[in-house]
DNA sequence: CAAGAATATGACCGATCGGTCATATTTCTT
DNA sequence: AAGAAATATGACCGATCGGTCATATTCTTG
């Protein structure tokens, strides 16, 4: 990997949290500049404006909640398992998989009427995340593991809505208390499901 | 009401809809001059700062929502059915209760780590619309339409959470495709619970 | 109707915004 | 090692930010 590249990837690591937090409007480059120690003019030579720079920020933030999502349902084998291990990693508003939170529903709400670019980017986001719960249970059917009526496509959406909708009270809130209401009967319904 | 009041609430009505789309930190004073056609200074007679019109606008985002919905369930009879109307209202994503959205999505999702005031308003609103819930179903249970063993607080809290998660993935879609999914069933919950 | 109070105007303030550019420094290639 | 290319610096730009204030206008009330 090339200085330049590095440099890149490194602006980016820092500002995934900044824009995460503060949102893409909120976040000035200045603030950019301070978390990297790097002079204005640096980051211009990486990107080419503030809306290049976001964009890269909410694909990283995506990124790493794939990344962390995965690592935790790959620790396990059922596919009971990686549903439980798909939930709780996405419902610990305390400690969330991605610092700031869901960048899904934080970029999401910010960009649904003014930012189509990241819209698209959060839009595609939902649909593969629905996918992969899709696919985790298909999985599990195939193995005998959950009963072969299950509607397991509009379960993903379901799943993935509920468990969205939980953390935003929950961290509004500021606890956890309400979340696990959610995944308490997300996981009786899974369970419900088993053969 | 004297010629300030009247100012002062014409001043948050049109403000409320550009603070809803585009945010608390995105909007500008200027944007609320140019909806109002009023000056700089006769926006500062009435609120003393940003600040102060921001926490005035929110509140009464938040007060047309519940204005919106309680009229709905309102023109209904059964519990069963303001269940229904409640999430019927909040579901249209395409023509949404409130312009831009709901408030306790766009203003919580803002304001959890950046912005305490208004983070109180919205859990406030939260803890509310969850009571508002229960209390439709607790007339349910005592006119003897639902069964009596129903968790119905857990279930405010599980109905509010999905609603609010299926409109978010909805309205990054764009359409209400995938909010259908998540009314459908929650109507069925409620029909299970019908005696 | 008079006069004081309330409200509205718009120029102005310092700070900060996103972005540019001449220059300096570092990295890469040969 | 040399020289070209890539990268970094920070002063600078015009625009806009939230907010103030002297002044003018309108409203309210005796």
């Amino acid at each position: 990997m090339s200085k330049g590249e590095e440099t890149r990837q490194f602006i980016i690591e820092r500002a995934a949290p900044v824009f995460n937090i503060k949102g893409i409007e909120a976040t000035a480059m200045s603030d950019i500049m301070e978390v990297t120690k790097l002079s204005k003019g640096a980051l211009y030579v990486h990107f080419k404006d503030k809306e290049q720079l976001a964009q890269a920020v909410v694909q990283y933030n995506l990124q790493l909640l794939e990344t962390k999502v995965s690592a935790a349902t790959g620790k396990v084998k059922t596919a009971r398992e990686k549903l439980f291990a798909f939930i709780d990693v996405l419902t610990d508003v305390l400690n969330p998989p991605v610092p700031g939170g869901c960048p899904m529903v934080n970029f999401g709400t910010e960009a649904d009427d003014t930012n189509p670019a990241v819209n698209q980017q959060i839009h595609q986001a939902f649909e593969y995340t629905q996918k992969m719960i899709a696919d985790i249970i298909r999985q599990g059917i195939k193995s005998g593991e959950f009963k072969s009526d299950w509607n397991y496509k509009e379960f993903a959406t379901l799943m993935l809505a509920t468990i969205e909708g939980g953390v935003i009270i929950s961290r509004v809130a500021g606890n956890n208390n309400k979340v696990r209401i959610v995944t308490n009967f997300l996981k009786q319904l899974i369970n419900d499901q088993g053969r």
